[in-house]
RNA sequence: GCCAGGAUGGCCGAAUCUGGUAAGGCGCACGCCUGGAAAGCGUGUUCCCGUUCGGGAUUCUGGGUUCAAAUCCCAGUCCUGGCGCCA
């Protein structure tokens, strides 16, 4: 969140992030006035306090003294100003919780950089790679066609056991994810990182460390009668690991990985754009989260790219790389990139001239000091007494069903197998080729192609 | 789940029984001292309000008793140990 002196000293830069942003959900006069007002009471307040605490000291002195006829006195003026300062207080506290509720609410303020526009079409392209001589299929079926076909997804299945948006991935096609699992994170340890196993479950006060709680409560999965969350992203909980402590200048930077089940509603999602497992409620996804000196970054933002684009780069998969415009901005988030990968099948609106469509597989986002004011995430800077908030950041690395989409739409063969990009045969065994599965049980049978 | 013990500053830790200035140590920063350093000494090291200076809050959280709560009472959270259950 911002800071309470941040938006009384910097009001105007706030409401331009929020014109930016194209949000017209928060009145930042509002809040100016109810900060005014609890500053007064507060004064008040203390002013108060600070004549009974004189008073109570002088009770003390004058029972020791034996004179209880003064301390007599003293103790009714005391009762007289307790009630006073309950009055003055009780107002005071609850302008405070209102003005913190409000704050909450208040997106972080977009880094200069940060282009004007509503909408993912006014999205900056930063660079596209592999476009120039790409070798996708001149006719690729989709992803759910192929899948069902290979029997290695299928979709009847995960409705059967959990409802619409869940699968099962089978065979060769459970063996991919794996081996893309651990791939993505071998390419990441060479990075620097370090992993991570992060409890599934999160609560509310993490939630709302990074920022989904208190607005996107209805994009989460909620735990009947537990104060508690299924993951809807890795950031959650790996954010959050060091919330409340202060850690040393030498511990920085801190680059984590970690590979979780997500979990979200996606209410209202469904539709062609999203069919097959482009959009889902649970999806696998290895995350890298960083925390860094403030200083260092815009930098790190920039290296992050970097280190998650390394796995589409070593898996030659085509993709580009986005500036969010502030209209698309999260958040939490001071900066965006998006890197989408190409997938070539469904020619849908939105994606390059060859046809096909982007698919968003990472956002890396600078958040600044957005997370850790909220979280209680501080350091100590080398030759500074206190402590400050550090700045977090993190980017998929990546979200492992559009990147299946991609292999199975991108390296699709004629005869309708898949082949498996180099790198992840080490993890399958040297399989080069997905050649699909029978499928199983009575429905194979009278299926129809026999005579 | 049951029983017992515990939670104090960046860290360690005293004060809790017996209510009245949160001791001391460590780390770190600044200053003094020094040729320079170490040692030593001093100041600072959470949050909020206010211009220096000051004031307020803060002993896990929330209530209560009291003129006054780290201290007494109630409820909760978490940690440790023991028992139970369990992949």
């Amino acid at each position: 969140m911002l800071s309470r002196r941040f938006v009384r000293e910097n009001p105007d830069a706030v409401r331009e992030g929020l014109a930016l942003r194209h949000n017209d959900d928060v009145d930042v006069d509002e809040i100016l006035e109810l900060d005014a007002e609890w500053r007064e009471l507060k004064a008040e307040g203390d002013d108060l306090r600070h004549e009974r605490n004189e008073i109570s000291d002088r009770i003390g002195e004058l029972k020791q003294a034996g004179r209880e006829e003064k301390a007599q006195e003293a103790i009714e003026r005391s009762a007289e100003l307790k009630d006073e300062i309950d009055r003055v207080e009780e107002r005071a506290a609850r302008l405070d919780d209102e003005l913190h509720e409000r704050l909450l609410e208040v997106p972080n303020v977009p880094h200069e950089d940060v282009p004007p526009g509503e909408d993912e079409p006014d999205n900056v392209e930063v660079r596209r790679e592999f476009f120039d001589d790409h070798d996708a299929p001149a006719d690729p079926v989709p992803h759910y066609d192929l899948g069902e076909d290979l029997n290695i997804l299928s979709f009847e299945r995960g409705a059967k056991v959990a409802g619409g948006g869940f699968y099962f991935l089978q065979g060769d096609g459970a063996r991919l994810e794996h081996a893309l699992i651990q791939f993505m994170l071998d390419v990441h340890r060479e990075q620097g990182y370090t992993d991570v196993f992060p409890p599934i479950p999160v609560d509310s006060e993490a939630m709302t460390g990074t920022g989904q709680l208190p607005k996107f409560e209805d994009d989460m999965y909620a735990i009947e009668g537990e104060d508690l969350w299924l993951c809807p992203t890795a950031e959650v909980p790996v954010t959050n690991m060091y919330s409340d402590e202060i850690l040393l200048d030498d511990d920085l930077p801190i680059k984590h990985q970690a590979y979780t089940p997500n979990f979200r509603r996606e209410a209202g999602e469904h539709g062609t754009e999203t069919r097959g497992i482009v959009r889902v409620h649970q999806f696998n996804k290895v995350e890298l989260v960083n925390f860094v000196r403030p200083e260092d970054s815009y930098d790190r933002l920039e290296a992050l790219v970097s280190e998650a684009t390394a796995v589409l780069d070593r898996l030659e998969l085509p993709y580009r790389v986005v500036t969010l415009c502030g209209g698309d901005l999260t958040f939490a988030s001071a900066k965006t990139y998006d890197l989408e990968v190409w997938a070539p099948a469904d020619d849908m609106g939105y994606g390059p001239a060859e046809g096909g469509r982007w698919l968003e597989v990472s956002s890396a986002s600078n958040f600044e000091a957005y997370q850790a004011r909220r979280a209680g995430l501080r350091y100590r800077p080398e030759r500074h007494e206190s402590a400050e908030s550090l700045h977090t950041l993190n980017a998929s690395g990546l979200a492992l069903p559009r990147v299946l989409v991609a292999i199975m739409e991108y390296y699709q063969n004629d005869d309708g197998t898949i082949t498996v990009p180099e790198p992840l045969r080490p993890y399958m065994d040297g399989q080069a080729v997905i050649e699909g599965h029978d499928p199983v049980g009575e429905a194979a049978v009278g299926a129809g192609e026999r005579e």
